[in-house]
RNA sequence: GGGCGGUUAGCUCAGCGGAAGAGCGCUUCGUUCACACCGAAGAGGUCGCAGGUUCAAAUCCUGCACCGCCCACCA
């Protein structure tokens, strides 16, 4: 295996027999590193095998078809400078595994610890990394980096240590009071984008409150608040009206009666109240709501929390302690209802907050937390997309970054969760002093005590996850990597994570470094099943790309997603897709085995394709011309990242253009003996190997192999060849002449199909060619070939042509006669071709009309001009040939 | 409430200023030695609606209608 390939190819192909031998013979070459599933690793070095990830996602399939293409098209180009932080989000996964892993042995990771957990997630983590995305990035490269990645166990934790405590050291993560979503299920506070937002229809309630004298007496007054939240009138502290408010004004600084647990509170005034909506009465609830602790804090009112952490109401509750959130609600307006003061309910559709995770409501609550200060980090981060130095592709998703950026808020990063990177901050038993650093701390720095706590919770796995470009290659310390790698070149991942990941990669990335942590955002789409929608696991429609690669193979699976959408649109991944990628993989296969045998044993040399082309016949020349300009539009669509368009172009390429074609016109020489279409069809199958290697890598290097049996000159292996430029020059003279052979052969073989004449027969056949008279001639053997012709006559004029008992085709430049007698129907033949001069009369007026167009001739550029009078002349011709074709119509 | 995307052949989608495309499905034919995971020939679209810009619009602009996302502290 270490060699090539061997062995006959089958007929099909098979992508189990080919994918893992071809992955052996990379590893055995040193093209990349071994993971635990050689057999069967289906994305070659960087999709993880199930039993490391056990959550291998679409999209992680996706992100990684398209990084590896462009790491593969660079590497092929010679240019070692496309760097790709790869695939993230070892954090979450990671977890999961151990769990998994832990199930089966019947524990619970309580069971094992906190530190025993937590280290062997850190093996984990450094081994899937070491897989998705290094190894990925080092592709290739010398040898020196395996020691720096598994040592990754502690790398990343000093990372985020030593980030942390920068930040905090520049007053850029601080630890205070705020309101944070908090889930009642999931025990932690959560960021704002961790909360999804679904529009409900529910209740708004107009609440009195009555109004006290000074005495403290009720005056039989009442200000009216409207609220969606009634059980939060126990947690209130106040009312607030705007400052300008004529109805409320002459309250301001009066004090009302909170009803159920008859606190005193005052009214203020606050220039955040709207007017116009409600009573233009709030209820300020500071322990409960963002705008309300705001508003609190303005006026110095006291903030109450009146739910615990599983979001029933507490002791400040009074009366309604005990219950959970929604019977209080219940209660509570049962009881204002029989005080009177429930002045009326109206139906209000508001959004309610979701935790991302679990789907429970969260409960905004006022609680202690370390924060991000985001606006100082944002500034640079929005500059560094403002002037070009990082872009995102597409365009469009710029916008949002912007938009996002520019009204960033704080970043609540501590969560109560049971397993993460701690917070690095440790607090002293005797003077309560804080202490952050990157090393545990022995002693209090203030006091020398040694009674020392570390801070139970946290951070935000997006924490983490935002130093990945640079925590990956080794920082805190000057590596060799990092200086080498860093800023990488392209980051690519789905839109949905634009915010959560590439926004804090991008802030914390020039923060810590001072350098733009990459130069091109590729954003794709997400993928969907068959019916459009979301693959959930709640919804049971989540595909496993292991299934598919079972199925398909890994370079259908692989080209499927390439195709599948352009950057940032979603698309629909159906069965039909997938067996359209196999079967084009089939296609390739078949057609090379077919060059192969023609091949034999007698090997053939590339041919000199630049010195020898304008001597050859016209065939070779067209499909060099053509593979050269195929190989251009490939270049330049992969370098603006236009991966769906690239796979089209290849398909097109090779299916119609290089099999269904070129392979046909070839076969009329090599049935003659003729070796010499040898050379060209290796040729240009070896330049569309090369060309789609970075899509189809396993078919594509195993045809290679096959083929390097047969063809001198071809390099030791596909991953390692030079991708193909299309420097060759366009042979435009070819090209036109195998157009016009091209609708001739179409023609001939349409009037037989449209006769039904028997496949098998020959037909005679007339082709009355003037201009292209010559390129007939040249081309007699294949249409006679390929049309099954026998014996074309190339005349010059339409009279020597038999006229009766014809079916005729009149085309641009030629006019095809097949005399098939007993098989026309006049009248049939009539109608078609009236119908035919019909539409070409049509056409000749229409261009007329606009050839004689005065703002046409004067406006349009030249170039149009001529193509539109080429095709007036064309539409001419065709029109004067199909009247004489209907005159000789007896 | 803002913003974005979609609306093109029966289905899923490309194309995004110069004569409507692909895959699948459909119809008719075909097992001549690369491939039935195939070949040949075909049918099938006034490119959501209404205006506008332009010599020229599926393609650019405006408005509208559905569908889908994202963002947002009007209680």
């Amino acid at each position: 295996m270490t060699d090539k390939i061997t062995g006959d190819m089958p007929k099909a192909y098979d992508p189990h027999s080919v994918e893992a031998p071809i992955y052996q013979m990379w590893m055995d070459k040193g093209h990349f590193k071994p993971v635990l599933n050689p057999d069967r690793d289906p994305f070659c070095i960087i999709m993880p095998p199930p039993n490391v990830t056990g959550e291998l996602h679409l999209g992680h399939a996706l992100t990684v078809t398209i990084e590896d293409a462009l790491i593969r098209w660079h590497r092929m180009l010679g240019d070692p400078t496309l760097w790709v932080p790869g695939v993230d989000h070892a954090g979450i996964a990671t977890q999961n595994v151990v769990e998994k892993e832990l199930a089966k042995e019947g524990m619970s990771r309580h069971d094992l610890g906190r530190s025993e957990f937590e280290a062997r997630v850190w093996k984990w983590v450094g081994q899937i990394r070491s897989r998705i995305s290094i190894q990925h990035m080092r592709l290739g490269a010398s040898a020196d980096w395996d020691r720096e990645v598994f040592t990754l166990d502690d790398g990343p934790q000093l990372a985020v240590r030593e980030t942390f405590v920068r930040l905090y050291n520049d007053g850029l993560v601080y630890r205070g009071e705020r309101i944070i979503n908090w889930c009642p299920r999931c025990q932690t506070a959560l960021s704002d984008l961790e909360v999804d937002h679904v529009e409900t229809q529910g209740s708004l309630w107009y609440v009195r409150y009555p109004l006290l004298d000074e005495a403290g007496n009720p005056t039989g007054e009442y200000v009216v608040v409207a609220t969606t939240r009634p059980e939060t009138i126990v947690g209130d502290t106040g009312v607030a009206v705007n400052p300008d408010d004529d109805r409320w004004k002459a309250f301001i600084g009066r004090t009302a009666l909170l009803p159920v647990i008859e606190h005193h509170i005052p009214i203020v005034a606050d220039e955040a109240v709207e007017t116009e909506f409600g009573t233009g009465a709030v209820k300020v609830t500071p322990g409960h709501d963002p705008t309300d602790f705001d508003i609190g804090a303005r006026h110095g009112l006291p903030v109450i929390v009146a739910m615990d952490s599983e979001a029933k109401m507490n002791e400040h509750a009074g009366p309604l302690a005990g219950l959970d959130r929604m019977e209080a609600r219940k209660t509570i307006v049962a009881d204002l209802e029989r005080l009177g003061l429930l002045e009326k309910r109206v139906d209000h559709t508001h959004s309610i907050g979701h935790c991302s995770r679990c789907d429970t409501v969260v409960e905004p609550i006022a609680s202690t937390q370390w924060f991000v200060r985001t606006e100082p980090l944002a500034r640079p981060a929005i500059e560094a997309v403002k002037d070009g130095r990082i872009e995102i592709i597409p365009r469009r998703f710029e916008r949002v970054y912007m938009h996002w950026m520019e009204n960033i808020r704080d970043w609540c990063i501590s969560r109560q969760l049971w397993w993460g990177h701690r917070i690095p901050v440790w607090y002293c038993g005797d003077c309560a002093e804080l202490t952050a650093a990157v090393v545990d701390p022995t002693e209090c720095p203030k006091c020398g005590s040694a009674q020392l706590e570390q801070d139970p919770d946290v951070l935000d796995t997006w924490f983490s996850s935002g130093l990945w470009p640079f925590s990956t290659l080794g920082w805190p310390d000057d590596t060799e990597s990092l200086r080498t790698f860093y800023p990488t070149s392209v980051l690519e991942t789905g839109y949905d994570i634009l915010f959560f990941w590439v926004a804090r990669m991008i802030m914390l990335g020039m923060y810590v470094t001072g350098e733009v942590p990459f130069r091109h955002v590729y954003l794709h789409g997400l993928i969907r099943d068959a019916k459009g929608q979301k693959m959930t696991k709640s919804r049971g429609n989540v595909v496993d790309p292991l299934d598919i690669t079972e199925k398909y193979g890994t370079d259908a699976a692989r080209f499927t997603f390439a195709t599948g959408g352009g950057p940032g649109n979603d698309f629909r991944l159906f069965d039909e897709k997938l067996e359209s990628s196999r079967n084009f993989a089939n296609k390739l296969w078949n057609a090379s085995r077919f060059v192969i045998q023609s091949i034999g044993d007698e090997n053939v040399a590339l041919p000199q394709v630049e010195a020898g082309a304008p001597d050859w016949p016209l065939e070779d020349r067209w499909i060099v011309s053509r593979s050269h300009a195929v190989a251009r539009e490939v270049n330049q669509l992969l370098a603006d990242f236009q991966i769906n368009e690239t796979c089209r172009v290849l398909y097109d390429f090779i299916w119609n253009e290089y099999c269904d074609w070129y392979l046909e016109m070839a076969k009329v020489r090599l049935r003659e003996g003729d070796r010499s279409p040898l050379p060209v069809l290796a040729h240009v199958l070896q330049t569309s190997l090369r060309l789609l290697h970075p899509l189809m890598p396993f078919v594509t290097e195993t045809i290679w192999q096959h083929l390097r049996d047969h063809v001198d000159g071809l390099d030791e292996a596909l991953i390692t060849a030079r991708f193909p430029l299309g420097e060759g020059e366009a042979d435009v003279e070819a090209e036109e002449q195998i157009g016009a052979l091209m609708d001739v052969v179409r023609a001939v073989r349409n009037i037989r199909a449209e006769r039904g004449v028997d496949p098998v027969r020959y037909v005679e056949a007339y082709v009355v060619a003037d201009g292209v008279r010559h390129t007939i001639e040249n081309g007699r053997q294949i249409v006679e070939a390929l049309a099954r012709v026998r014996p074309l006559h190339v005349i010059a004029d339409t009279r020597d042509a038999p006229s009766t008992q014809v079916a005729a085709a009149v085309l641009a430049q030629t006019q095809v006669v097949v005399p098939l007698a007993g098989l026309i129907d006049v009248d049939g033949e009539r109608d078609k071709l009236t119908k035919q001069l019909n539409e070409a009369k049509a056409e000749v007026s229409r261009l007329q009309g606009k050839l004689a167009d005065e703002q046409f001739r004067s406006k349009a550029p030249e170039n149009v001009i001529a193509k539109e009078e080429e095709k007036l002349s064309a539409a001419r011709s065709r029109v004067a040939g199909l009247e004489g074709r209907l005159t000789e119509l007896i």
